[in-house]
DNA sequence: GCAAAAGTGTTTGATATACACCCATGA
DNA sequence: TCATGGGTGTATATCAAACACTTTTGC
């Protein structure tokens, strides 16, 4: 068989809403190349196993998700031949879309990384800026025609979540009340539990499940 | 390093419409693997190549294409521990999108592949059935909301080719007096060049060529 | 009562669709 | 002069944006 011999790693752009912004996991590089600087979490993928396996394995060992909502895609792969100075590597990034995780972080509880807010994160390790903005721009596109905003929300939501990880995702507003219409006459994208939640002031808000719609027609526009 | 070795390797979908019906370029390997079995051009990347690079090489080497206005994009990566009795290879599926090719193909101007329609194309070696259902898939979905149907069309076309573009690979018909008016009025996406082309029968229609718009607002529908 | 958030109704403007109609050419 | 495809005009239905207004809670 013809060809070079590379390394294969997966690195994962994993990201969230925390306090009305979008935020991405980091980990600090512990050894050579770049030691100390931010980087993506991921890691090389082993013998038998296929690549979106190995991103579920990455993502399980960095955020201690076990069994989730969480949304996980591939991004593309990124073989520059000069990425890694230890030699040939190629990266496959993928994208996870998870809600706000409750406490501990890591399999054993330690927390692994750290959240930052992708508007204030600075130089990255090996190509990880060009991957996480490819990985970012993919998540706001996807909000346009998709329902994966529900992919950042907890098993029960309300509107008023739904609509805070739009704004966001995209640094917008948009009106609570064209929006309430329109999530709620799309069919089969959330299920009412019939359930109501208090959010401190104001009146409270119905408690949404996911549906099953993946597709949102017509798409969710960006004032662009 | 950890991690195990793989080679990489670039598959192409090569896609273009011929005779008004959406058409792939296969080849039929000439070895083992798969011996005579219908597949994706494609090859290894080499010592100091880039994924993007090796794609268009690889072009170069199948469709005799030299300078074009021709897309290509990277698709995804495949990667199943078994996809390829050799050992393990990492393959890194691209979309080009190729107006119909003059005459002779390869790069000493014999026929290195074969063009066939979609809709009949059967089985093929390694997992390149899933490849370029992906690849006609994205295609499709990219007619929608950019102004990529250009791609598949010479230098310079009317609005009934561009609009043959889509009835071929979406399988439908449009209507060709909303169509004029959608893609003419799109800013940038049509540049009149004041020629006319007789096409047989009928009222000649005017020229243009490929403007600087990529994106389309809004979108064009399919039924669906 | 007042502020704040949830939710509904209505008006208005933009636009997609359907299709009538005219234009330019070949046979 | 008829068939064929190019191209424009226009009525109608649909839908999104804007916003007035009501409901339900905490303070």
């Amino acid at each position: 068989m013809r060809g070079n011999l590379f390394a294969v790693a997966v690195d994962l752009v994993i990201l969230t809403v925390r306090d009305d912004r979008l935020c991405v996991l980091l980990v600090e590089r512990p050894a050579p190349p770049f030691p100390g600087d931010l980087a993506l979490p991921g890691g090389f993928v082993r013998q038998r196993e296929d690549l979106l396996d190995a991103a579920t394995r990455e993502l399980v060992e960095e955020t201690g998700l076990t069994v989730g909502r969480h949304h996980l895609e591939q991004l593309g792969s990124y073989a520059a031949p000069d990425r890694d100075p230890r030699g040939r590597v190629l990266s496959v990034g993928h994208l996870a879309l998870l809600p706000r995780l409750a406490g501990a972080m890591g399999e054993d509880g330690t927390a692994i990384g750290t959240w930052y807010p992708v508007c204030e994160v600075g130089s990255l390790a090996f190509d990880h800026e060009r991957i996480l903005a490819d990985g970012v721009e993919r998540a706001r596109a996807k909000l346009e025609y998709t329902t994966l905003a529900a992919s950042f929300c907890p098993a029960e939501f309300t509107v008023s979540q739904l609509r805070g990880v739009y704004e966001a995702v995209w640094g917008t507003t948009i009106d609570a009340r064209n929006f309430q219409r329109k999530v709620t006459s799309t069919p089969s994208f959330l299920l009412p539990t019939g359930q109501k939640v208090r959010t401190g002031r104001g009146r409270p808000g119905q408690l949404f499940r996911r549906g099953d719609a993946r597709a949102l027609h017509p798409p969710m526009l960006r004032d662009s």
